[in-house]
DNA sequence: GGTAAATCGTTCGGCCCCAAATGTTAGTTT
DNA sequence: AAACTAACATTTGGGGCCGAACGATTTACC
């Protein structure tokens, strides 16, 4: 058994023992349930906190924040590529469309020369909206990784991005 | 600028770069803003990987699955900690009970001594789900994590664990 | 140059999701 | 014992989410 194990073993969460002793009969690989089932469970937890103490403030559900964020950084661009950077499918793009636009905070835009397809640009007031929005997100990423030295989140996000490298290359892209 | 810093922003890509540049009036935290955007990202790619290979030939939605992964690691229990440790809140339970029972999956049992609490549980059937299912998710785990050692799996878990744990603190509980 | 195939955003049906309101039941106060 | 009060699960309303089906448009092929 490496010496990972059991270091990982030691600091096992009630949780982590019960599903290792309900589970015993299956022959899980214990280390990465532990690392993904994190993921999950962190991911939840912190999202959770910004929809409530962020996002509900400003009547904006998550996924319609993540498409004002992805405008504002990589800015104006069409439905397809849209949807796909913001991590949601093409039918949902349309209906968090439909929401943001009700608001004022985006807009669709034909292209002249493919009437299929659609630009999508943030309004001025989208814009303020986003700029308004990322500090106080940034600031409950400050609070909930403030247990970590800045090592060990610098080692995190490391970490994370490799997984998620992993998984992203599993899919074929 | 500490070392970890500079680590970390070797190994910045494209969209890591692009923030920073494009949000440099803001005076964010980008330590933790890469972190904590990294543990969405990677959550919502497992994710959806596990949701498209995994639950979908089963027929169940993620929360499905996590309901009954609860009852089969904690045992059956009444509603309301059962939504707390699924991580839903109480009218989606109702939802997600109601399509369970209808495949016969978990059961509603009334609780004799108060007639407002309802106990959940797994029924046969729903156990032999979460036993095929649990592997096949375990499966997924491993590859995902593939690229790491096993000190580093070890240590990712870690570190996700004292982060969620901030988080539910700052909650208050 | 006309038909077939691919690609675009939208629509649709089913489920999930939450907060708030609802109705029922249990406990507490007087 | 009657009247509050608190604690349940459920219902409701508005939205998000996906895959599949759809209609409109463009591109490829013959």
């Amino acid at each position: 058994m490496p010496r990972a194990f059991a270091a990982g073993d030691e600091e096992l969460v009630e949780a982590e023992h019960l599903i290792r002793d309900r589970m015993s009969g299956l022959d899980l690989d214990l280390l990465s349930l532990a690392a993904v089932s994190n993921v999950f469970r962190t991911a939840t937890a912190v999202r959770n906190r910004m929809e409530r103490d962020v996002l509900r403030p400003h009547q904006l559900s998550w996924s319609a924040f993540v498409v004002l964020f992805v405008l504002r950084i990589w800015g104006s661009q069409e439905s397809r590529s849209l949807a796909s950077e913001a991590g949601i499918s093409g039918g949902t793009l349309t209906g968090v469309l439909d929401t943001l636009e009700r608001k004022g905070l985006a807009m669709r835009q034909p292209v002249p020369e493919d009437r299929r397809r659609v630009e999508v640009a943030l309004t001025p007031a989208g814009t303020k909206v986003v700029n308004e929005v990322m500090p106080a997100f940034n600031r409950e990423e400050s609070l909930v990784t403030g247990d970590l030295t800045e090592d060990e989140t610098a080692t995190l996000a490391s970490l994370l991005r490799r997984v998620l490298r992993t998984a992203e290359d599993l899919d074929g892209r």
